[in-house]
DNA sequence: GGCTGGTACTGTATCGATACAGTACCGACG
DNA sequence: CGTCGGTACTGTATCGATACAGTACCAGCC
């Protein structure tokens, strides 16, 4: 006695077989009118709560879930507008779809095995901006489910990849900054290690081209292509303090640098207050530029020279892609989103040389 | 032949019972460290997943994931620093618990049987600031889950429920408004309809107090109980342009009034904004005060004095309770969060009475 | 020699639902 | 009158795992 309703439990109650009471929740029109108006009311009187999600799925082998993996501090997850906007794009394609989106954080201060990770019940995984050495990048692989990145790590042909061009872009950056007379160019770069603590400071080229993190990579490479060898520096995290931080050190000791490449717009603001503190004036003594044109880069007291990439179409693009792979159980993609360079009042004219002997 | 790798391979491949193949991933005390060994060596060579999370949940009756619910549309969960930043708490407890965290927006423009709702594979849920005639909220309940409410609606015994003091915040608010002299005060309120469109615009005292949103009706209400009589205007959304809209023409219709008190720092922002377009100066002309404090509300242009409620604990909070409902089958329970008023630079003495004929 | 207690495993029942094939019945039609 | 097609339902097999009770075996001890 006083077990839990199930479609049994109602079967038993109106004479008919389970079945028909699975019918009338999901083919409705396999069944009269009349008898599954009864059902839904005896449902009701039973207390009968809808067919249990742990049966479907074992037996459909669908989740109706995809979980969105993130290895970075929570902190960061969401305050950054870059994972926010992202996210949003999601949870859109996921609405349209009636599909769940599953927060899979996996911290790095936390053993893989006592996240969620291992038995997220989800159909597939989209690992956002995910350094490629995170264990937890091993645990989804061994979960064998449709899997997809974005940004970072480019797992070739085991998963799909949604990028942008980020050597073109760089390079786009660096001529338009070239341009302007810019020769003696600085770069804070993302943080280029797993576990983003240990890592601010001066980096020389070979580590930075060097890096595991494919995206500082390749907006390192982005630059030299132009013949132009940056002064490098790693922010610690991605966020506007830790961008500060690096461009205080980096323009402290390049005094000759006239133009600083951040790779975010967060870093980039950063790098804004940076020369404000300095007594340098964006653009005159200073132009800085980012990436991404996050919503704040147009209204930030110095509009950011940025190159945009459509985020929440990215996001979006992300959710359908893997749920192709889901659905249609089509093969691992590849794409690059198109890019734009958006010029705003934060680069201009180099100014002209100081003697070099200044410092 | 083909058939999936399950536990049943592993065990007859070699020689032992399925459940001795499932202690070894989920027991590991329960079997000796040479046969453990040996299983996961075999799983990995037959490219084992690991146990199915299908099954497991069917057989432990838990999902290990909970679910929060979003009646707004997604343009505003993910652009809302206060959702945001109480997501983040939510991630962080659930993340010590190894718990899944399930997003399910149910957008007003959707069906909820076309959402992921009915069906989502969660152990309870979590609704953030809905709409109590949302029908999602009926959808939620007919699931019979652990539930627990934060800021609306307040559903009683039958779920947890976690707030601030609404009422008295207003009153505090008011008071330190009418201890710099305002007497005549405006209130710039948060949506008051269940699908948030039609709604922007002027109400009277009957309609706000009676307003379906509880938020909305205690706030009122607080700063009735000083005795003062706000003049009211809906905003069409929580975003600092609604504010602004609203705000300019409660401005104009209501030139004596002194100070403004936005219904989130958002609105408050726009508020400032339309105080700042009418030549009005914050505080000299205008003051305006709001609630949440927003990392935005210290770093505005004019730093705005609010009411602060702590929103990553109260995601925290949120989190364990609804998990110590479902591990602990703990019943409903009630929580007040403490505030606190921060008074900042946006509000001051009240101007000198403007001729009420000025208009 | 017989009892005790611990370790390391096994066997069975069960979780709740859906896919798929099959059947009964009924009206229509040549 | 036979059959054909459609509607409305039924019955069985199955999804993959874990809880729980039970058993075999061995060492130690009086």
């Amino acid at each position: 006695m006083g077990r839990r309703v199930t479609l049994q439990t109602l079967a038993d109650e109106l004479g008919v077989s389970r079945t028909t009471i699975s019918n009338a929740y999901n083919h409705p029109e396999q069944l009269s009118d009349e008898l599954r108006d009864r059902i839904l009311t005896t449902a009701e009187r039973l207390g009968y709560a809808g067919p249990s999600a742990a049966g479907r799925i074992l037996r459909t082998g669908r989740h109706h879930a995809i979980g969105v993996v993130f290895t970075d501090d929570l902190r960061f997850v969401f305050t950054d507008p870059d994972t926010t906007t992202f996210l949003q794009g999601v949870a859109e394609a996921c609405a349209d779809a009636g599909t769940g989106v599953v927060l899979l954080p996996s911290p790095v201060a936390m053993p893989v095995d006592q996240t969620a990770l291992p038995h997220a019940a989800v159909d597939g995984f989209l690992l956002f901006s995910a350094a490629e050495a995170h264990p937890a990048v091993q645990t989804v692989i061994a979960r064998q489910r449709p899997m997809l990145t974005v940004d970072e790590p480019d797992l070739g042909a085991a998963a799909s990849f949604i990028g942008i061009d980020d050597r073109g872009a760089a390079t786009t950056l660096t001529h338009h900054l070239m341009s302007l007379g810019h020769e003696r160019i600085g770069a804070v770069t993302l943080p280029m290690s797993v576990d983003r603590l240990d890592g601010a400071g001066r980096r020389d080229l070979a580590a930075a081209t060097g890096s595991p993190v494919r995206v500082v990579r390749e907006r390192v490479l982005g630059v030299l292509d132009t013949g132009v060898e940056p002064v490098v520096w790693e922010a610690g995290a991605n966020d506007p303090d830790a961008g500060r931080a690096a461009a205080l050190e980096l323009l402290r000791a390049h005094p000759e640098v006239t133009a600083v490449i951040g790779f975010s717009d967060q870093l980039a603001i950063g790098v804004t207050q940076a020369a404000t503190r300095l007594g340098l004036d964006v653009p005159g003594d200073v132009s800085v530029v980012g990436f991404d044109d996050i919503p704040r880069a147009s209204t930030w007291d110095v509009p950011l020279t940025t190159i945009r990439q459509p985020l929440v179409e990215k996001g979006r693009l992300a959710a359908s892609e893997l749920l192709a792979m889901i659905d249609d159980e089509r093969a691992p993609s590849r794409h690059d989103l198109p890019i734009e360079l958006v010029v705003r009042r934060s680069s201009g004219p180099a100014r002209a040389h100081t003697s070099d002997s200044s410092n």
